[in-house]
This record gives C-alpha cells, structure tokens and sequence, in this order.
DNA sequence: CGACACCTTGAAGAGGTTCAAGAAATGTGG
DNA sequence: CCACATTTCTTGAACCTCTTCAAGGTGTCG
C-alpha cells in the first residue's frame, strides 16, 4: 500500500540523488503517509496551519490566491513529482489554495521531519533549497509572460511548458489533455476566458494546433517557440 | 569597518531572533566581507557562478530578468535589510541581475557556510527556509497585481508596498523618493512608462499625491487603499 | 552652459475586455 | 440508458484601456 520512497519511480522528481544506501533509508521516513485528494477540493485552503510539504504522487492541481475583493488569481499548475505547500512556511500558515483539478494522491512530508533530516543529510538540505529556489525563479519566468507578453505569446509559453513537463514524465512531446478550463487558464495567465479561447482558435486556425475541448494536438511546435522569442 | 551581525541594526531584519549568546557568536561568522555596489552596476548578472546570498546594509536595487529578444522584466525592487541572490542556489547560477540603484553596500553570505551553520542552528536553518518561502509568497502577490489589476491598482499597490516598507524602516509613512525610474516601475508593472507617467499625474489630480520627480508625497493613503480594493 | 537622460502630455491606434447568444460537452436523476 | 440541467466553450460586435508615436519640458551632471 505505502510505497518507500527508496523504490518509487518518482523518486527523481522529488527526492535528491546520489544518496548513499544509509541516507536512503531514512529519507524513506520523510513521507509518513499518503493522501487522497478528490477532483474539485482542496489539499490545502488559505489560512490553514501549515505543517507538511506535498509531493504529487499522481493527479494534477491548482494553486490560486484570492483577495477579500473577490479577485482570483491562479498561480501554478502542479503535476506528478512536483512539491507544494512552500508558501506556507514563512507563516506557518498557507497563503493559497491547492485544488485537486483530476482525483489526485500526494505523499505527506511533516516539515519537521524533514527539517531534522536535512540537519543530518546535507543531500537533503540542498536538495530543500532547491526546490525553493526553483519555485523562485520559475515565479520569475512567470513575472515576464504577465509582465511582458501578449496573449498569443502566454498561450504559447503555457503550452510548451505543459507539454515539455509532460514529456519529462514520460508522456508524448506534442499531444495532451487538459485538466483545467478556459477560466483557469486564463487566470493564471492574465487574461479573459474569451481571449484563451480566440487564441486556441487563432492557433488551430494557422495550423499550429488541433483543438477539440481540451484535447490538444500540437502539429508545429516551432512555430510556438518562434511566437515567444520574438519581440512585437 | 566590518560590523558584526550581532551588533548590526538591522540585524532583525536579515537575522532569526531568540538565538543564544553561543549561536550569535556563530551567526556572526556568516558574513565574510561587505562589498560596495556603485549606483547602476551589477552586484551579479545573469550566469555568474553562484556562491553567496547577499544582505543589502544599505542602498537600493532592482532585480530583472531578460531573454534573448531583448524583453526585460524587473522583478523586484530591494532595500536596506533584504535579501539577495536566492535565485541561484537551484542552478549554482544567477538567472537574473542585481542592479544598484543608488550607491549600496551589501554582507555577502557565503551560501557553503550559511549551509554548514543551519545544520548546527535550526534557528538560522528555519530563518534560511522562510525567507526563501517569503520570496515565494512575495511573488505570488505580484501575479495577482500583474495578472488581474488594472494600471491605476497596480502602481497603487507598488506604492502603498514601497512606502510600508519605507517606514518599518524608520523612514516617513507617507513621503518618498523614488529611487528608480518610470521606466523600471513600469517593466515591474507590466506597463509602459507613459501610462505610469499618465498615472501619477491623475493621482496628483485626484488629490491622492503630490508628484514632483521622484519626490511623492501621499495625501490619502486610504484612497491608496480603496482602489486596490475594490473591483472595477 | 550644453548635452543627455528622464518625464509629461496629446492624439491615434491596437489588443483585449465586456456583453450576449448559442453550441457542445458533462453530469444528474429518474 | 435517456432526458434534462449545468457547466464549459466558441464566436460576434461594441467598447475601453493601455500602447504607440510624437513633441516638448524638466532636471542633472560634466
């Protein structure tokens, strides 16, 4: 029932390498259980005391802030051995929601148990500051689609993001499914619903994707990295 | 000339609190050497190595990133006390540029002996996580600000966000000098540089601010307020 | 004092939003 | 398993915010 981390075929994703036999088996005491999350509720709400890190074991989420005004704002999309929760830990509260968009399972990382630990096993210590750092700086990438792009070229970017972290796990590089609606995909790229659903048009219509619902093909992907390095 | 961080003043600001006379004698080993950065050049760029974070003792700084077409997207602006180069401990490099924008000097941390001690001091580890953590959740509040407010909230917020932070530093809670230009503000916004010109003139108008240059005087600040609050 | 960077303002234009209506898919209950 | 309600998606047309282009003003520094 409980898979070891020491034999999970996500081990790469969330956990350092290079560990020796020894480290590996008390790295394996870091995920103390594992929990079920169903397709529209919450790992996680604003406000709730933090107290664990999640990595994804399947399934797909969202993370989103609100404010008392009503604005909604999405912040991610997360996937198989990506970790959340980060944000909870300057507070000891989190600051977002994390909804489960697919019936999803993630592995339950007490923070405590994972601070003593990297105070024994540098991998790990390292391996935390990575994951953090990481968060930072694709925050930063997302900072320059919302800051500087227009809407063809966000869409673009949020594609060929999906699809190549897709493909790192094993998926196909050029066909996916989407787990979120026009609204969401929308919010976390600063635009309407209306708008991503004209652009998927525009694309479809240039021959740079199949659209059907939220199955997407993409027939030319060069063209949509042309559309992101190129200035207006 | 070096100052120790456990006589520094803004020690609470960069440091944990709570240690114990031994641990603080320890933190004050973190910083090697303080460094001065001229007024427009580059505490470190795009691609260099990274070996240290770096505490800002006094001045101002921007952070941007660019791609290779030439967009450009300032990430952050930093002050007296916060913390710099986070973004390159998942790469061992920096992906993006520290920019001084005034004449600053900064502690540099070296990241191997921040490491070591947060192994022996769980204090300063948990310090080291939640400003990481802070970052994030930094972040995540410019995508809501670029992702769903319109000009006028958004240089309300960088305003209101400036000025805070101004005054827990002892400085005025409602009169500033900007140290950047309209141009940085505007790449922060994800605006043109007329349109925060445009801006500032109708706060003025409005009685909200007075705008002479860089020199701004808040006159409402609860105006300030409402308009980041309400919905359009 | 002159050169340069920075800021302000106007007018025209583009990109994205809003409002609205209908179509397609999905879920629900009988 | 089908009928119906609901959610999601698409598309059109009018509108609005912000951008673009342009010109002139202001401040700063050698």
């Amino acid at each position: 029932m409980k898979v070891a981390c020491s034999k999970c075929n996500l081990r790469e994703l969330c956990m350092p390498v290079g560990l020796s036999p020894d480290e590996l088996d008390k790295i394996d005491e870091v995920v103390t259980l594992r929990r079920k999350v169903k397709r529209g509720s919450a790992l996680f709400r604003t406000g709730d005391p933090f107290q664990a890190l999640y990595a994804i074991r399947s399934g797909f989420f969202k993370t989103r802030i609100g404010t008392e005004d009503g604005r909604d704002q999405v912040t991610g999309f997360q996937m198989a051995g990506e970790i959340m929760g980060l944000d909870g830990i300057v507070s000891d509260h989190h600051s977002c929601d994390a909804i489960a968009l697919e019936d999803s399972e993630v592995c339950v990382m007490p923070y405590e148990r994972i601070s003593e630990l990297s105070r024994e096993i540098s991998a790990l210590q390292r391996h935390v500051h990575r994951i953090l750092s990481r968060e930072i700086v694709r925050e930063h990438g997302v900072m320059l689609l919302l800051g500087s792009m227009r809407a063809e070229e966000r869409l673009a970017a949020c594609l060929l993001n999906l699809v190549q972290r897709l493909h790192a796990r094993g998926f196909s590089g050029s066909e996916l499914r989407l787990r979120m609606t026009r609204e969401e995909i929308g919010s976390y790229l600063g635009m309407k619903l209306e708008t991503v659903s004209r652009t998927f048009s525009k694309f479809a219509d240039d021959g740079i994707l199949q659209v059907h619902q939220r199955h997407l093909r993409i027939l030319d992907i060069d063209a949509l990295q042309r559309l992101i390095n190129q200035q207006p």
